[in-house]
DNA sequence: GACCTTCCTGACCAATCGGTCAAGAAATTT
DNA sequence: AAATTTCTTGACCGATTGGTCAGGAAGGTC
């Protein structure tokens, strides 16, 4: 379904089919995992006969390691909120904030993550051992800062991102668990904006951190 | 590999083989997601011909079903701990410590059941829509119990639970990952003690309750 | 030892998978 | 408008999949 309201040609071509397969491989790779995804299944979806879908994206592997890629960069940045805080109120409060947003748009992207990690990251190994372990020990730094400079109890740094990262994509990846305990039904905005304040307010305070 | 140093005979032969498969199938199942599974590895696994796979589990969904259900069972058991406790500090305490255990010990169990739910749970449902919202409403009553005792601070018991669940289940569905933030070495019994402390020591704190 | 039930397994099958390819349609360049 | 490049696609392929089945082995009962 190519909406052509304004038909870019050439170049542009490439792009907006590129952007259309990789959108529907993110969601059937979240829904099926990438065993369980097929190459007809995502060309369905992108509304693309299946041998176009192939000449964009050669193997199914090359498709996937793609969607899981733009998947770290949206994480990345969410990660921003982070630097330029003051202190671990503000930087950790803004930190949960983008995570459970990124949760509550990205659901599918969280997904994928997850699932390949839980599958021992056969195709994104590399990413974990080189931009995660880097921008973790700098994160690690920052909060062991904090605590030097008295602003927050002498947590293990490294297990508070574990908690942060647990809490905040629980609500994607378990989005399901979560709808069906309430009454089969999506979160509402009320719904996430108490989620957010529970988490929030369990963690920071857990930490020894006032608002 | 099958020990038969008792070759507990006849009737425990269908007990024995069964058991056989559905720990091998745990495994291939948590490693590779259901789509990627196959009933050639699993059989591998379990040192089995595949058709004498099926002659147990008449088809791969069966199979996994049991597998699914199995965990479940292992799940609600460990929340008992829940139950004796006389506050907060005693009872989620004890619940995070079983659902740690669990984790450390039941990591592939863990992850079969979070794909499960991640893919929208298909096959098991009606697990959900029962015995999970049956347990959580339990365990709702009991914290809200504790709320109004001023046992702990006015938190939505409901996100509370998430948060236990996210938290603990995180060491067993990104055990990879946390693994590989370890200079990708294995937690030690030093790590998962720190780790365990960590998680309970904020969450406990920041419910507002002192040990 | 004849009979019956349970268990075991190699060989096989239809369906589906990821991926290929040749032939042509569209778009750009010359 | 010819030539060239890029894109599109139905038909097809070998490999693998979940599952079947017939025929035999093993164990228990009478």
């Amino acid at each position: 379904m190519n909406t052509n309201v304004t038909p870019l040609r050439k170049q542009n071509k490439r792009r907006e089919n590129e952007l259309l397969i990789l959108q529907a491989a993110e969601k059937v790779f979240a829904e099926a995992g990438f065993g369980g995804a097929t190459m007809q299944l995502i060309a369905d979806v992108a509304g693309l006969p299946k041998a176009n879908v192939h000449y964009y994206f050669s193997t199914k592997e090359a498709l996937y390691r793609q969607v899981v890629s733009n998947i770290f960069e949206v994480w990345l940045k969410a990660a921003e909120s982070f630097e330029d805080a003051s202190g671990p109120s503000e930087g950790i409060g803004a930190y949960i904030d983008a995570k459970m947003e990124i949760s509550r748009t990205h659901p599918a992207g969280s997904k994928v993550w997850a699932s390949e990690v839980m599958h021992g990251a056969p195709i994104i190994q590399d990413y974990l051992e080189t931009a995660l372990v880097e921008w973790t020990n700098g994160r690690i730094s920052v909060i062991n800062q904090w605590i030097a400079d008295g602003l927050m109890d002498p947590i293990s740094p490294r297990h508070l991102l574990y908690l942060i990262w647990s809490s905040t994509q629980h609500y994607a990846d378990f989005g399901h668990q979560i709808q069906t305990l309430n009454n089969s039904t999506p979160l509402s905005d009320d719904d996430w904006q108490e989620a957010k304040t529970a988490v929030k307010r369990i963690i920071l305070k857990g930490i020894g951190v006032t608002p």
